[in-house]
DNA sequence: GCGATACGTTATGCCTCATAACAAACACGA
DNA sequence: TCGTGTTTGTTATGAGGCATAACGTATCGC
């Protein structure tokens, strides 16, 4: 044993659970597939099995149940969704903040766009038998994910580039916004603009529902993108965001 | 047969068909109501029949599959969607195109708030198995329910209420909006008007379909109302449909 | 009333979820 | 190196849903 000092790492993964963590892995990455292929969340353990050269009871030694898996994917999905719109804003200058809320809007379209299945799973109706658990998983990435965004208008608040919304008439309060969780914001932010950044993501969450499960396909997809961004520029202007000089 | 005149009636609906249609309308109903009880859009067959006191092959006798007795919902629920709209504008001032857009919006919201599924069923994720026909039924009472929508800014400008968006550029053609089948709105709006009906849709659903999602559940119903009351008149704004005067 | 049609039943086949019982592979200490 | 217990896979089995088939029975129109 040459290593004493091993305690600090974390649990040393040994041959056999690393194994079992791809395993976990490619059921999960399989699942996701099948979604995408299929264009439904209906995934059937049968399916995953086949593909993965497995019969379907061996599933159950990595997940109890459907719904456990679909409990995964959905954490999955906001991790994901909320690493699309971060790497998005990531390389951007910190200054720019036209230019970030432009990339991480994108990327929350672009993301929704390219797997409707997993935006339909996290954001679209409860799925049956899964039930959010209270402060559970997936409501710690559900968070992480909304924080993306909320970052932004923190951000623009810290800088003092934040103007006041077009709305003015404050209806939800700081107890309000205590209890969506994300306590860090309801210090900095002013009441309105916790509200307009509820508007916000109202406006970019309707656009991108409506686009994702097909309702504006009657648009040529210049005119969608240029939609897009026109409503996004309302978004910005009517929450108080800074939006581009052009 | 005293009715020699019978020609007009639209093919006197005999006994027989009165009883038919009786029945696919209680099963229509009875799946709705589970679909309810089990907040949920999947139903089983097998649960229709049992309330209904029969058995499942029966429901065959008026609906080829389950994605038929699906279609069928869409249709009804687009179709009440619509009226609910309608019925919500009807009584009201025609000249108090405020009222109307409030009594409009809402009406939207409230009956996708007490029908999450069948919101989900209409304006969600395509069903698996169900994919909508070109031009089939579900396509017009699509349009129908939309037009409950559109035809606000028709009334707008043709009343000469209707201001400019708050975004000009317009990024949407008079072929885009011929291309969402609502040909009379063309030639009546500006194109940045339809640009901006398009933009109002979306914040109006983006907002519902949070809400009935559960994703604004951490709100007080009281908060919940005035941010959506906000969010409309913000939508109005800028959009350039009339707001109160207060 | 009688023939045709519509409606509902039971019986059946196939598929999926899920569990049980069993077999092979592996990890690890004596 | 070998043996023992755990992990991971298999096949077998049962419950339940979709859908069809085959078969009575009520109802309608003439």
């Amino acid at each position: 044993m040459v290593a004493e000092l091993g305690s600090p790492l974390p649990a040393a993964p040994s041959r056999r659970e690393r194994a079992r963590q791809a395993t976990v892995d490619e059921i999960k990455a399989t699942a996701v597939d099948l979604m995408r292929e299929h264009a439904t969340t209906d995934v059937r353990f049968t399916d995953i099995a086949r593909v993965m050269g497995m019969t379907a009871p061996a599933l159950y030694r990595y997940f109890d149940d459907r719904d456990e898996l679909l409990s995964a994917l959905i954490v999955d999905g906001f991790d994901s969704l909320g690493a699309a719109v971060g790497d998005a804003v990531r390389p951007l200058d910190e200054a720019d903040l036209p230019a970030r809320w432009s990339a991480a809007s994108q990327a929350y379209r672009a993301w929704a766009s390219a797997e409707p299945q997993m935006f339909a799973l996290i954001l679209g109706m409860p799925v049956p038998g899964y039930q959010a658990p209270e402060e559970g998983p997936t409501t710690e990435a559900a968070k992480a994910a909304m924080s993306q965004l909320s970052s932004l208008f923190v951000a623009a608040a810290q800088r003092g580039e934040l103007r006041p919304p077009l709305i003015r008439e404050v209806s939800v309060s700081v107890a309000d916004c205590e209890k969506s969780k994300h306590d860090e914001l309801c210090d900095v932010l002013p009441p309105e603009s916790f509200q307009a950044m509820l508007q916000t993501w109202a406006m970019l969450h309707g656009f991108v529902s409506l686009e994702a499960y097909g309702h504006f396909d009657w648009m040529e997809p210049e005119a969608r993108d240029e939609l897009f961004r026109s409503h996004m520029r309302l978004a910005a202007t009517a929450s108080g965001l800074p939006v581009p000089p052009a």
